[in-house]
Formats: structure tokens, sequence, C-alpha cells
RNA sequence: GGUCUGUUCGUCUAGGGGUUAGGACACCAGAUUUUCAUUCUGGUAACACGGGUUCGAUUCCCGUACAGACUACCA
């Protein structure tokens, strides 16, 4: 049996309230494929429970703002076909979305917090803080942290004179520090991983409003996540340890019973080796780690996107879904449709999943297949630039889609049916070209010259009539016939490939095969 | 180092006290195809280790190993 991971009383609680989650990055570069990942999953809860998507933006640090990285995501959310129902651009009941427009919001909460002593200001420098590591760790302390083993050596609000606090904070340089009482066993309930239990004398005492005037995002996420009736909290693993924090702060501020339920989602791995995904890993692999290109605008370094890549969004979504979860069924092919209906957070997995390019690929090849000739011949025409006719392009994109992962490589593996070969294929040349292919092909190009006009079927009956008088088998020269009307030693069906390309155009091909070629001696 | 989390084929995973441990990707072989691809069929391949509990453990418990995350006035 599995084990339990929702009290009766969560479950309860759960279908009592509205969901409502939250997709919280921080606009500090592109989107990450993961960060789509942990979108997706909050959309897909949203969605099958009739609830709100809530998009947030995380700019508490002022130091990293990159410009651009806003933008980015939504355009990456929209591609991806995940819809925002409230927050930056479509705007909602809780606006502003933006924390930096929020900032003046956070101050009370954390006075609420002094005011109650579970809270408190501090004024030492950074060295003063690095001093105190250091000593610790001299110490032999395993913990070398700002907290209540250390707290009262500090300079802060609990070990100076009120006259020197108070002057120390009308200079307006300080922080807000969580005051972390001792002894308390903390617990989250994640959804995903049971029951987490860590002792406060972990959770150092956290800076909750920076010098700055800034609230951290430990502050931040608690209280945007209350005052925006959050009901569900996924995000990354990497939120686990600071999860008993955000409980504590729930506590204090008098939230807990209307706190939202957590889900700590397994992290995405690199391919190989261990640790997780990164960019660089991506890079070194050779493929892409954000959905959309994206350039660097501090270094105008540009990485190339999923889409550009030739993804289609579906297919990524599709395969993004099934790492960390899975319908436990066998199909495999989930619209997003399908995925709003099976979703469950009972079935994500724990542990983290190595990014596969491989699956993906597949997966874009199943969507690419699916994907309608019309649609596909219309993109042809557009990104080719050749002058074809509607009906040709359908033709080649019948026979080229099943032979490709990315729909580009219709038209980079088809250029033959745009152009006529510049060069032949030299490794079937020297097999295959030989004086009983020039004999074949020779009198196929005189029967061929007789016809008014030729189609996939006229072609291989002519093919073998002419192949039939010369007494060749077709077989033994296919390859050689091929080479001289494509350049290339394998391709889409060639009988198709002549009827797209049409008598004339043919037959000039193979005079013109029959002319340059030489038959090796 | 400390805290937390995790560990089923190479990869994504299903499963779960007694199973021939299932599927998919990838890989290999065969069939089909004029070639390549597609498609079809088949194959190789996994319960990290050690102790318990039990008639029986891959499944439950405890350890160990390994891995990861976190350990900022970053999110």
């Amino acid at each position: 049996m599995r084990p339990e991971r929702l009290t009766l009383p969560n479950i309860f609680f759960r279908t009592m309230r509205d969901v409502r989650v939250r997709f919280a990055p921080s606009p500090t570069g592109a989107l990450h494929i993961g960060g789509v990942r942990t979108a997706l999953y909050n959309y897909l809860l949203a969605r099958q429970h009739k609830g709100k998507m809530i998009l947030r933006i995380e700019d508490t640090d002022q130091g990293r703002y990159v410009p651009g990285a806003e933008e980015y995501i939504l355009e990456s959310l929209a591609w991806s076909g995940i819809k925002i129902d409230e927050g930056v651009s479509v705007g909602g009941p809780h606006a502003p979305y933006r924390q930096s427009e929020r900032k003046e919001l956070y101050k009370q909460y954390a006075q609420k917090l002094i005011d109650e002593d579970n809270a408190y200001y501090a004024f030492d420098t950074e060295a003063e803080l690095e001093t105190m590591r250091e000593k610790l760790k001299a110490a032999g302390n395993d913990n070398q942290q700002y907290g209540m083993h250390s707290r009262m050596d500090m300079k802060n609000s609990l070990t100076l004179p009120a006259d020197e606090t108070k002057k120390l904070i009308d200079s307006g340089s300080y922080v807000i520090r969580l005051k972390v009482p001792a002894g308390q066993q903390i617990q989250v309930n994640d959804l995903i991983r049971g029951l987490v239990t860590v002792d406060s004398s972990q959770i150092d005492d956290k800076v909750l409003m920076k010098s700055d005037g800034m609230p951290t995002y430990h502050l931040a996420n608690v209280v945007d996540d209350y005052l925006m009736k959050i009901s569900h909290v996924i995000r990354g693993e990497e939120w686990l340890p600071s999860a008993p924090l955000h409980v504590l702060l729930y506590r204090f501020l008098g939230w807990e019973q209307d706190m939202p339920q957590f889900a700590h989602l397994p992290l995405l791995l690199k391919p190989d080796g261990n640790g997780k995904l990164s960019k660089r890993a991506a890079d070194q692999m050779g493929f892409p780690i954000f959905p959309l290109t994206w350039k660097d605008p501090a270094t105008g370094e540009v990485a190339k996107g999923f889409k550009e890549t030739g993804y289609l969004p579906e297919a990524l979504i599709n395969f993004l879904a099934f790492l960390g979860w899975n319908p436990g069924t066998e199909q495999e092919i989930f619209s997003m449709e399908d995925l709003i209906n099976a979703f469950s957070l009972e079935r994500i997995n724990k542990a983290g999943a190595k990014f596969d390019i491989q699956k993906a690929q597949w997966f874009n090849q199943q969507y690419l297949k699916a994907t309608s000739n019309e649609i596909l011949a219309d993109q042809l025409i557009r990104e080719s630039g050749q002058s074809i006719s509607r009906d040709n392009a359908v033709k080649i994109v019948s026979i080229m889609k099943e032979r490709v992962t990315f729909p580009r490589e219709i038209w980079e593996q088809g250029k033959f049916f745009f152009t006529a070969p510049m060069g032949y294929d030299e490794g079937v040349i020297s097999k295959k070209w030989n004086d009983e292919a020039v004999t074949v092909i020779t009198a196929y190009k005189n029967a061929l010259t007789k016809e008014s006009a030729i189609d996939s079927t006229s072609a291989k009956n002519v093919l073998e009539s002419a192949a039939a008088s010369v007494n060749i088998g077709v077989g033994k020269i296919m390859q050689a016939l091929r080479v001289a009307i494509t350049g290339n030693g394998s391709g889409p069906d060639l009988m198709m490939t002549m009827e797209i390309l049409g008598k004339e155009e043919v037959t000039k091909r193979l005079d013109n095969a029959l002319n340059t070629i030489k038959v090796k001696a």
C-alpha cells in the first residue's frame, strides 16, 4: 500500500476549499524548463478543480532583476499552453501581482511579528556575521547559524539597550529577523512526501525584511499566499528545507488554519551523472533548457529554445508532465485536456527524474505525425520560401513527416523537391552506379519522355516495363535511380517523389545524371 | 560538516508480503519496404547493500552506502 499522504481532514479540507494555485517565478533570467513543469502541475490542478491559476512575480531582489525576463516568462507560458487566470498582465482581485509593487504591505506583518516578540531588529554587518559563523565553526558547532544559540551574542534589539536600538532603527539600516522558538518540532504535511518534521533548533533566524526595505522570499511568499488565498503551494523540492520556516510564519501571523497545502516536486536532474538539470549540462548534451530562445541582455549570449529547435508545445508539455508523474495506466499520449482530467498530486513521484531528451524527441515525433498535412503544408510553404502548389506541399509533407522528428527537417531533408541535386552521394555512386543502372535509367528516361504526365503508379509501371525490356531487375537499380533524382542514397517513396516533381523535372534530372555521373571502371 | 529528501531495467516509470516484477524511450535482432525511415514481431536489461519482522520480503522496520536539495540581507 502506498503510504498515507492525505489524512481524512485534509481531503475534506481540500474539497471544501476553492483551488487557487500560483506560479511565482522571479525575473532573474529565462524561465528554466523545470519551471515550466512546476507551472504545468499548478495549472493542471487548477483546471481540474475549476480553480484559479495565478502568476505572481517575485522580484524582491532588485540586484538580480533582469530586464525582459518577465515578458519572457509570460511568452513562454503562453506558448506552452498554460493560461493565467490572475496575475501580472491579466490583473485580478488581489493586484498588484508583482511583489516589488506590494512592498509597503509586508511591513505591517513584519511589525506585527515584532510587536508580538516573534521577530526582532538586527544590525550586524556582513563581517560580523562572518565572524560569528567562523567562531561557531571553530567551537565545533554543527550549525553555524544566526539563531537561538547565537542571537544573544549579536548586535540586535534583543541584546542592545532600548535607546541604542531606537537610534539604529532611526538611522534606517536594519533587518528584521524571525525569532525562532527553541525546542519545537515543526511539522510540514507535504502532499507528496508525507509528514516532515524538523526541530526548531535547525531553523535559523531568517531575515524577513532586508535593509533595503524589501521583504525576503520567505515573508513575501507567506504573506502573499495568505492574502491571495492560495490553497496549494506546488513548488520545487529545493524549498522543502525552508517549508518549516514558512509554517512557523503562518503560525505567528495567526494564519495556520488557512495555511495552504504543500507539495514539493521532485527535481529535474541532468541526463548523465547526478545533480540538477542546469543550462551547462543541457549545453553539453546539445539540447535546449529554455522554452523559447533567450538572449541574455548582459552578455548577449543566445540560448536556443525548445520552440526554435522544433519542439511542438503539446509534445513538450506531454513529455514534461511525465517527468515525475504518471497516470498509472499505459496511455502515454496526453493532450492538455487529457492531462487536466488525469492529473493528481498523489501520483507524483518522490525521486528526481533525469531529463531524457530522446524521450522528448519521441513525443515530438508522435505529435508531428498526428499533425494534419494541411497545417504542415502551410508551414512548409511559409518556411521554405519556395513557390510550390499547396497540393504538392501536402504530398511532400505527407511522405516526409513520418521520417523526421522536427517539422523543419521536412524541408531540410526535402530540399531536392525544390532544387535539382547539386551533387550526388559518393557512397551510393561508387556502389550502385554501374552499367546496369545506366542501361535501365536510360531506357526509363526514354520511356518517360513518351508519357504525357506521370503519377506514382504510372511512374512505377513505366519503370518496371523499362527494366523488363532490358532484362534487369528493378531492385538492382533503385538506389541509382534515387541518387540520380534526389542526389541522396535514401529518402521518401521514390515514385511519389517523381509524381511531385513531375515528368519534365524528372526527365531533366535523369538526363543530367546520365551526363555527369561516370561509371567507375 | 549539519538538516531534510530520495534509491525498481541505461532512462522515464507500473507494481507491491507469495508476480514469469509490467509498460514506454533507447539499444539489438527479424519481418515488411526499391533504400533510409515508418510499421510489426521478438530480444537484452532492474527491485543499492546489510540486518531484522515473517512460513515467505523487492514490497514493512532499522541501519549502511550512494545521490540530491538546503545551509545568503537569492529566490
